[in-house]
DNA sequence: TTGGTAACTGAACAATCGTTCATATCCAAG
DNA sequence: CTTGGATATGAACGATTGTTCAGTTACCAA
């Protein structure tokens, strides 16, 4: 037997991508097998190797498109005209963009051990330039007098892991919408740079 | 052959641990095998059911450990007069604790789900417990009007996140010093607080 | 000096791992 | 109707996994 009717390799491909992003997720890039993703995608474990020629490409496929989805979505973003509206934008963008995908979220930052040195460089190099969109807001803000800071990189950390640290705990249907919760975040980055 | 030269169970069971706890913070408690930590330590990989039930047990009681030294840590430490201190004191034990035990601080955060059910609800008890200790400092100072909060829950975990972030990305012997992190950290914290 | 026990070795267990490959089936194009 | 490439199976590979255990050694108390 090989082969069953009326199967695509247009449907397979991203079916193995998203079982492995929610295995990943919930067990972790080492404790899964791919035969656990062959079974979650209904297919053999060998049949995975059409689609990823081994499984640390899978991983690294996995957060590389992330990031990259992720620096796209942001120049996309309107920004507003003052330092202090993009460092508004920045905070929600990065709120909703980060609920919206809470798995993709974990294993970019959960499994950067696991990536090969090369891949790892990659990675990083995208999580910088990321980093690097906020530094220069927070920059400008300083120097048009809008913000007091005395370390521009050490805030931009902060500010991201503050904001990140919301997929932590926020489970849709809660207590509060996401609309509220980027609100009530919003006021604690204005406060945190001084503005 | 078996047992070497002078070889104590009081020596080999904290190194064991030890080993434990660099590797998992390395490469991930399911990417770390027993043979691994024996060689580490080295010893055979029987040696270690010496010293721990299991491979499981190993991680839990690395984990239990943290959380406890964590929370009697806190206990232990002066907290001024006002909601104002005991916030400002809370912010500096914490990114005073967590700089010094950067591997177990990684692997409290990232290993949880590599516990059994029981074991995780150990854990996330005692990390309640410690979220606890922070809300009640933000209620006492919403309630003598100290503080400007519009969700104590919320923002507990949004100061949490940000404090414990400067395990990302702090290195020993870089450009500032713990204190002069501490120092903005708490500035960006009173900021965020309206304090 | 002897005996007992704590500490450890080294081999073995079944299970599972990532990956390869010969083979089979399906579908579309000629 | 034939053919050839795309899609999949299922068996097999050697390596490694966590764990157990009978046997061996080093040490200490008597």
């Amino acid at each position: 037997m090989a082969r069953k009717t009326g199967s695509h390799s247009e449907i397979t491909g991203p079916r193995v991508r998203a079982a492995a992003l929610t295995l990943f997720a919930r067990h972790g890039f080492a404790a899964v097998s791919m035969r656990q993703i062959a079974r979650e995608v209904g297919v053999q474990a060998g049949a995975l190797y059409l689609y990823t020629k081994d499984k640390q490409s899978l991983l690294f496929d996995l957060m590389r498109t992330h990031m990259d989805e992720l620096l796209a979505a942001w120049v996309d973003e309107p920004k507003g005209d003052t330092a202090l509206d993009a460092l508004e934008a920045f905070s929600r963008f990065h709120i909703r963009f980060h609920l919206e995908r809470p798995d993709a979220v974990f294993i970019a930052y959960m499994e950067l051990r696991n990536l090969t040195d090369e891949n790892f460089a990659a990675i990083e190099a995208l999580r910088r330039q990321y980093e690097g969109e906020l530094e220069a807001i927070l920059r400008a803000g300083q120097e048009a007098g809008e913000l007091d800071l005395s370390d521009i990189r050490l805030s931009s950390m902060a500010i991201i892991a503050m904001l990140t640290g919301v997929n932590t705990w926020y489970r849709e249907g809660g207590r509060l919408s996401r609309e509220a919760v980027a609100d009530r975040y919003w006021d604690m980055v204005r406060g945190a740079v001084g503005a």
